[in-house]
DNA sequence: TTTTTGCAGATTGTTGACAATTTCTATTTT
DNA sequence: AAAATAGAAATTGTCAACAATCTGCAAAAA
């Protein structure tokens, strides 16, 4: 019976404006519009977005439970601050993720998967040459999110880029430390070297090392902002 | 300023009706209350539960995103149905998850902590004795509940929850098949040996192929199904 | 008989209004 | 001046009504 959609048409069918609402309040928080510990108020975005407060609502709910928004009762939601501790939960719950992508991707990554990775690390190395950290940073979350998905487990995937999103909410992340830049490449082609081999342990302690580097440059960082902002509280 | 509250109080003042709402009928779900692909109406719970369908609405949003229900556009939401291959996705990664508690623990369990969980194994063996395959099955829940709880990852511990209740949601799962409860016992007390021990490579996969047991034996038992159903089939 | 069409009832999607609570500010009190 | 208080404004929580869509069934057409 159904014959093939028009998009528009289809994107109607299956979106109601809680969903519409709920993707661009996504957006707008993980482009850095609203800033972790922030208020969002019904009224406000509803207006802006010329809806009502219903869909918002039930938006808000989707998003405290997706982990970016936070409800207290009567006082409203707030945009998530992850604190240093749950950041180190992630990172660690990443670890054992990343592994077991790592052991899978040596058991049965296809050859031209092999390729594409091999592509994605010759980008950035590119960035680095180029000093584009930025654009190292989008290219290293791709990388990561591309491998996950190669693994060929939908749950894993899903929850995998909630903890991202919700990672990316701690707002002390060492996105841009240019001079680990080379340091992160090196790792990455480690890590497409083991794939390639076929080594399930050494793809997965490789992939497994790579994320515990980076929860340990994240406490480190932490702990450094944590001196510096005591620092200048004794000065006053 | 504020002291001890009265519990209902206490809990007027942090819950709000969708909330409550939410509670209700997840409980309801995971009590086969509602079975995997029944539809819930708006207005039928609404009047149930005396609230209009507001909350409800705010309640469904909050259960689709936590993975208990499935909301097709201007028809309705259902209990999610959840298909094998979703169910093999989420015992590979609790693998993975319980791989990653069974080192954790091998490594930091505190002695109070090894007798419970002994103490555990204990009642589990009783109920073994018992035949009491809906009470082993309850303290079997409960048992890895507790393991995942102290490895004291709180991000670990909410998502191997939400999955132990998707997977709840798979009914084709081989609860109770009495024969097997003293083969599930016996690796229970491996696990908590090799925990004890202080052995991280071997409680770590201890547990991991307890749960690739229970995987393993899920997909033998939906094979077995589906040839029942395919002869029923075949003789109409 | 089978398929299509059109209508009535049921259900979901959205909205605006009202109630309850919190937050802010000006005023009073100490 | 600092703290406590009361009232106004802002915001969230809940509800009921209306609009849009789907479902089932009966009548009409093939």
């Amino acid at each position: 019976m159904s014959a093939a959609l028009h998009p528009t048409i289809a994107l109607l069918q299956t979106s109601s404006l809680s969903m519409v609402v709920q993707q661009e309040i996504e957006r707008a928080i993980l482009a850095g519009e609203y800033a972790p510990g922030s208020k969002l108020v019904e009224a406000n975005l509803a207006q802006k977005l010329g809806v009502s407060r219903g869909p918002v609502r039930e938006a808000f709910r989707m998003l405290e439970e997706g982990g970016l928004l936070r409800n207290e009762k009567n006082r409203g939601v707030f945009v998530r601050d992850i604190p240093i501790a749950e950041a180190v939960e992630i990172f660690d719950l990443r670890a054992a993720m990343d592994e077991m992508v790592g052991r899978q991707l040596a058991r049965n990554i296809k050859p031209a998967e092999v390729r594409e990775i091999k592509g994605m690390v010759e980008s950035m190395e590119r960035a680095v040459k180029a000093a584009d950290a930025h654009h190292y940073h989008l290219l290293n979350l791709k990388f990561h999110d591309r491998l996950v998905e190669m693994a060929g487990n939908g749950k894993l995937t899903t929850i995998y880029r909630k903890l991202i999103k919700e990672l990316s909410l701690f707002r002390r992340l060492n996105l841009a430390d240019s001079w680990l830049m080379p340091i992160s490449a090196g790792e990455h082609r480690q890590i497409v070297k083991a794939i390639a081999s076929g080594d399930a342990d050494a793809a997965g302690s490789a992939l497994r090392e790579h994320v515990l580097e980076s929860k340990a440059r994240t406490i480190a960082n932490d702990l450094r902002r944590q001196a510096r902002e005591k620092t200048l509280a004794d000065q006053n």
